[in-house]
DNA sequence: GTTGATTGGGCTAGTCTCAGACCATTGATG
DNA sequence: CATCAATGGTCTGAGACTAGCCCAATCAAC
């Protein structure tokens, strides 16, 4: 029975260090960025500031965070993603289990796959039109160090642009699941352009309104990212 | 920022309550089933026997359960799904809100239509097949009393036969959010075989290996779906 | 009947978590 | 250079949660 699981994934502590590292890795908090001050970090998190305390020490201690007193001061990313490399790749693997990574995978491509049909099949305000695009546009024109970082932004704001706050949330749940293992895949221009051109088939297919197309061509980038992922495995 | 959102919805005690809730609901433990020893649930749940028991408590004063002590004793399902009302339907989706509603309609859309999607793609065994099938026939030869707890069943089933964890529990998640409102539309006959209609062209695609078809089916019949329910709603 | 296994009921000591108050540091501003 | 607002650092008492133990009830089997 899949629905009598564990009702908590680990105490305060261990989520909240959780939590924030998702905020880090997916950049919603850059490099050189600053956390919310501690005591509306705490509100916003729904836990008590003491526990949110422990959880920013041990990403101090971690090496992910630069905490400072006084006025400006605040706790502020110092993470950058590791430089690609296959080696740390198979090991990451090899840590996380193929059946847990295999989980992951088929996950990302179903919420991710089921935000872009949903996209295209809503009314879209030249507003939206004009994120999805300066999205795409700002990702097409990325340094390649912030490549994984826009990539991320891209691919959420497509469920965050559907309006539902529980399917932005949890494809952004399932991108980070992944994202480890995505910065560690070696760059190379090659994939980069042919990730462009798929990007631009989703944005193409969800502006055009038209949910088969825009499903498929989701399916096909993250096959292909999937793909691309099992190849250095071997 | 979605990401820097509560860490937890409740207290353990209201988590627990919930999960129970939507074991009871969704079917998983049906009337006149008794939930597993407290002992054990427990210890499935990450929880102390103390919590848990206050959780049964609630739901035992709230008339979902009836607790027996000793040998063959337990916690004994007493819940039925309330008579279909569309004045409950009316106060209900009130009580919820209409952003919410959408929200959870959304949602639902997309995890079950990328559910269907992944499961049409992947390769399935004879065994898988013949479940997919055991299960639409199921519902199809239901007693009216018995319908909506199979037609959950025939729906979480797609998910899990992809065998990912995640899109299961997901997919789940998301259908407990709306069945309370389901169990309250009025069942027509001519709407139960039109989802029959629509029931056996997603086994069909899906069986087919049609990414698309499924897809299109899934979300042919959840749109059916939420507009019957909105239809009740003026 | 008596027995014994299984299950719910209840207690306690210890740990985790919280709310709220107060202290210490920093740096822009006057 | 003095001030002061914003921010991290620390303490305390109360409540939530847990692990582990033992008690009480039930009922099939002997």
């Amino acid at each position: 029975m899949t629905v009598l699981r564990p009702v908590r994934a680990g105490n305060a502590f261990e989520e909240t260090v959780e939590r924030l590292l998702q905020a880090i890795k997916l950049g919603v908090v850059a490099y050189g960025d600053k956390l919310p001050p501690e005591r509306e970090l705490a509100v916003r998190l729904g836990i008590s500031r003491v526990t949110l305390r422990e959880a920013i020490r041990a990403l101090q201690d971690a090496g992910y965070l630069d905490v400072r007193r006084g006025r400006y001061g605040g706790a502020f990313v110092t993470y950058v993603p590791p430089r690609p490399d296959a080696g740390d790749l198979r090991q990451a693997v090899a840590d996380m289990g193929m059946a847990e990574l295999s989980d992951a995978l088929t996950f990302r491509l179903a919420v991710e796959c089921g935000a872009a049909q949903v996209l295209a099949t809503s009314e879209l305000t030249p507003g939206k039109r004009e994120v999805l695009l300066r999205r795409l546009t700002e990702l097409n024109e990325a340094p390649l160090e912030d490549y994984r970082r826009l990539d991320t932004a891209f691919h959420l704001s497509i469920a965050e642009l559907t309006g539902s706050t529980l399917l932005a949330t949890t494809c952004a749940d399932a991108r980070s699941r992944v994202s480890d293992l995505l910065n560690m895949i070696p760059m190379l221009q090659v994939n980069i352009e042919h990730a462009a051109v798929q990007h631009r088939a989703i944005v193409d297919a969800v502006l055009a309104g038209d949910p088969d197309a825009a499903r498929r061509a989701m399916a096909e980038h993250l096959e292909g990212t999937a793909a691309l992922l099992r190849a250095f495995l071997s």
